[in-house]
RNA sequence: GGUUCCGUAGCUCAGUUGGAUAGAGCAACAGCCUUCUAAGCUGUGGGUCGUGCGUUCGAGUCGCACCGGAAUCACCA
C-alpha cells in the first residue's frame, strides 16, 4: 500500500469513527462535510484535529464537553489514537508512534511520494515565455519571465502533462529598424567579433544611440517652434526609419540582409544568456513569419462579416458586446499590428499541436491584450480559445521605483548573473569550506550558489504581484534564500558522507521500536505535503508555493539537525529513523528545487 | 472616467477549501562552534491584517461600499 493512501485511510477511518461516536453518543446521523479533520497546528500537541463546532447542534453541549466526550470514545474504541486534548472547540488527537514510523518507512522506501502529484487526465500544454525584442539585451524583467516560464514547464511536466516550451521572438517592426539604421550611420562596420561585445549588447548600443540622436533632433525642432508631435514626426531620423521599414516589408535585399545579420548577433547573445539561466525551448516562433498568417485570418473573417472595414480601409473588430472596445486588426495601409500577429500565432500553434492549453507567460501590463485576443478568436469560432491562458505576472521594480531605460536604471541580465556569482565566490572563499576542491569545481559551485540565490529570490514571490528587487538584499545568502536551502541540502549530503565513512547504512527494517519525538513528526508532516504542494503549484501556476515549501522544509530540518545528533551514540533504531528522515528530506528538497530550475551543490 | 490587479511588522515577503495565540527573513539587541558544515540554531522587542459595514459559532481569507497604489484603455510591441 502506498504511503499516501495509508495517510488518507487514516483520515477516512478517523472520520468514520467520529461519525460512529456521534451516532452512539448523541443518537444522530452526521453529514460527512460536518466532520472537519485537519492537521494539528504546530504549537499544539496532537497530529489530527477535529473541529467540534459543527457538531454542537447534535451534542447540545459546550465545545469543550463535546470534544472531551468524543475524545474519550475514540481512546476507548480506536487503538491508533494514543492520547487527546481539547482546547476551545478543537479536539487534538495523537496518533501512536508505531503508525508514524510505519508511515515514514513507506514513504522512504518508495519513490511514489515524489510522484503523487500526477494527474489522471494529462493534457498537451504549450508554455510560451521569454518573448524578447531583438533590439535590446535581456534585463531583470525578462529574468522573472524566463524563470517563471521554465519552472512552470517543469511543474506541469512533473504532474504528467505533455508540455512544449515555446518562445516568440519579436523580430520585426519599427523598433528593430532603429538599431539597424544607427549601425548603418554610425557603426563603421563594427561587429561582435571586432568589438568583443556580446551581440545583443552591441545591437542594444545602437538602439540607444538612435534614441539619443532622435531626441536631439526633436529638441532642436522644438526650439525652432514646432510642437512635440510635429517635431517627432518630421525629424529626419524618423523619416529615414519609416523608409527603412517600408523597404523591409517590401523585401529590399540590402535592408533584409542587414536585418538578418544583426538578428543573428542578437540570437547568439540571447543563447548565451539562456544557457547561463538554464532555460531552453522546444520551438521558437518568429513574428516575421506569423504576422502573415494573422493577416490571412483577419481577411477571411472580414469576408464572413465577423469584422468590419472602416472608411479609411482599416479593419476592426467590434467587441462592445463582450464589454470590450473596438480593436484595430489591420492598419489603413494594410500592415499588421501586434494583435494580428498573435492571432496568427495562436491559430498556427493549434493546427500544429491541438493543445488543450496554451499558456502565455506575459507581464500584467498586457492583461487587456489577452482578453481581447481570446474574445476575437472566440468570435471567429475557434472554441479552443478557451484553452488560452494568460499567465500574468507583476512587474519587477527597484527600491527607487520602476526601471527606466531613459534614466539608465535598467538592470541588465548578464551583469546581474555575473554579480551574483562573484558575490557567491567572495562569501564562499571567506567561509573557506572548499579548500580541497579544484578551481574548476569551485567555480561550478559558485555558479550554482549565485544563480540559486537569484532564482530563488525572484521565484519565492507570488507571480501575480509586483515585486521589489533590492540588489543588496538579493545578494544576501542568509535566511529565506536559495543558498540557505542549498546549504541544508549540502549538510544532509555531508551527513551521509560521514555515515559512509563510519560504515553506517539506514536499515528500514529495524525502525519499529522507535519512540518518535515531535520534531520528527513535524518533519514527516511537511514531507507528506510535498506532492500536494506541487499539485497546488500546477493548478495555481505558482512556483512560489514550491519555493516557500522548500524553505519551510529546510528550516524545519535545520532545527531537527540542531536538536539531535543523527550519527550519535543512540540505539540503532533511533539512528536509522533519523537517517531515513534525513535522506527523504534531501530527496524532497532536491526535487522541489529542481522544479524551480535551481541546481543543488553537494557541498558548499 | 471604464476595466483588471494589489494594500499583512520599519523593509522584503508567506499565510491551504473561512478555524485556535496572524508567521518567516532582513534590520536591532542577547546567547550558542572540542561533537554529523555556525551560509546554522535559540531568545527579546516590533501588528487597529488600508477603512467601515455585512454573512458566520468563527473573517487576513467570503460579500458590499469607500480610501490608497499599479497596469491598461495606441494605426507601439
Amino acid at each position: 500500500m502506498h504511503a499516501d493512501i495509508c495517510y488518507k485511510i487514516m483520515e477516512i477511518v478517523l472520520k468514520g469513527k467520529i461519525k460512529e461516536a456521534v451516532k452512539i453518543l448523541y443518537n444522530s446521523e452526521v453529514a460527512d462535510d460536518l466532520i472537519q479533520i485537519q492537521e494539528t497546528r504546530k504549537d499544539f500537541t496532537g497530529d489530527f484535529t477535529l473541529v467540534v463546532f459543527p457538531l454542537l447542534r447534535f451534542s447540545k453541549n459546550t465545545p469543550e464537553k463535546t470534544g472531551e466526550t468524543i475524545g474519550n470514545y475514540l481512546i476507548d474504541k480506536f487503538p491508533s489514537v494514543s492520547a487527546f486534548n481539547v482546547i476551545k472547540g478543537f479536539l487534538n488527537l495523537e496518533i501512536s508512534d508505531i503508525w508514524w514510523v510505519e508511515y515514514l518507512t513507506r514513504m522512504a522506501s518508495e519513490k511514489s511520494h515524489l510522484e503523487n502529484c500526477r494527474v489522471s487526465n494529462p493534457e498537451t500544454i504549450l508554455v510560451e515565455y521569454s518573448s524578447p525584442n531583438t533590439n535590446k539585451p535581456l534585463h531583470l524583467g525578462h529574468i522573472r519571465n524566463n524563470l517563471l516560464g521554465y519552472s512552470l514547464y517543469r511543474i506541469l511536466s512533473a504532474c504528467g502533462h505533455k508540455v512544449i516550451k515555446t518562445n516568440i521572438v519579436n523580430d520585426r517592426g519599427i523598433h528593430i529598424c532603429k538599431s539597424m539604421l544607427a549601425w548603418q550611420k554610425f557603426g563603421d562596420g563594427e561587429t561582435p567579433q571586432s568589438s568583443e561585445m556580446k551581440g545583443d549588447h552591441l545591437v542594444g548600443k545602437y538602439y540607444v544611440m538612435f534614441e539619443k540622436e532622435y531626441r536631439l533632433q526633436i529638441a532642436k525642432l522644438m526650439q525652432e517652434g514646432l510642437d512635440e508631435t510635429e517635431a517627432k514626426n518630421s525629424a529626419p531620423l524618423m523619416r529615414e526609419i519609416r523608409e527603412m521599414l517600408l523597404k523591409w516589408e517590401a523585401g529590399d535585399t540590402e535592408v533584409f540582409d542587414l536585418w538578418k545579420m544583426m538578428n543573428s548577433w542578437v540570437y547568439a547573445g540571447f543563447d548565451e544568456t539562456y544557457k547561463k539561466l538554464g532555460v531552453d525551448f522546444d520551438k521558437i516562433y518568429y513574428e516575421s513569419d506569423t504576422y502573415k498568417i494573422g493577416k490571412d485570418i483577419v481577411l477571411s473573417a472580414l469576408k464572413e462579416n465577423i469584422l468590419y472595414r472602416n472608411n479609411d480601409n482599416s479593419i476592426w473588430a467590434d467587441l462592445t458586446p463582450d464589454g470590450l472596445d473596438q480593436k484595430l486588426l489591420l492598419r489603413s495601409d494594410g500592415t499588421a499590428v501586434y494583435m494580428t500577429q498573435d492571432l496568427g500565432t495562436a491559430v498556427d500553434r493549434y493546427t500544429e499541436y491541438k493543445f488543450d492549453k496554451n499558456i502565455y507567460v506575459v507581464g500584467n501590463e498586457q492583461n487587456y491584450h489577452f482578453q481581447v485576443l481570446k474574445a476575437i478568436l472566440k468570435r471567429m469560432g475557434y472554441n479552443w480559445a478557451d484553452g488560452l491562458i494568460h499567465f500574468s505576472y507583476g512587474m519587477v521594480e527597484l527600491p527607487e521605483g520602476r526601471m527606466k531605460s531613459r534614466e539608465g536604471t535598467i538592470v541588465d541580465a548578464d551583469d546581474l548573473i555575473k554579480e551574483m556569482q562573484e558575490t557567491a565566490k567572495e562569501v564562499s572563499l571567506e567561509l573557506g569550506k572548499l579548500s580541497d576542491f579544484s578551481d574548476g569545481e569551485k567555480e561550478d559551485i559558485f555558479r550554482k550558489i549565485g544563480l540559486g540565490a537569484l532564482k530563488y529570490y525572484i521565484l519565492k514571490v507570488d507571480p501575480r504581484k509586483n515585486m521589489t528587487f533590492n540588489p543588496v538584499e538579493s545578494i544576501d545568502f542568509n535566511g529565506n534564500t536559495g543558498p540557505f536551502i542549498q546549504y541544508t541540502f549540502a549538510r544532509i549530503k555531508s551527513v551521509f558522507r560521514k555515515a559512509e565513512q563510519m560504515g553506517i547504512q539506514a536499515e528500514y527494517g529495524s525502525l519499529t521500536e522507535t519512540k518518535v519525538g515531535t520534531k520528527e513528526i513535524e518533519l514527516i508532516k511537511l514531507l507528506r505535503k510535498f506532492s500536494e504542494t506541487v499539485s497546488a503549484a500546477a493548478t495555481g501556476y505558482s512556483p512560489a508555493l514550491i519555493a516557500n515549501y522548500c524553505y519551510d522544509l529546510s528550516r524545519e530540518y535545520n532545527q531537527f539537525y540542531h536538536e539531535f545528533s543523527i550519527l550519535g551514540e543512540d540505539e540503532v533504531s533511533v539512528r536509522n529513523f533519523r537517517l531515513v528522515l534525513s535522506k527523504l528530506t534531501s530527496e524532497v528538497i532536491f526535487k522541489g528545487m529542481w522544479l524551480l530550475g535551481i541546481e543543488m551543490p553537494e557541498r558548499m
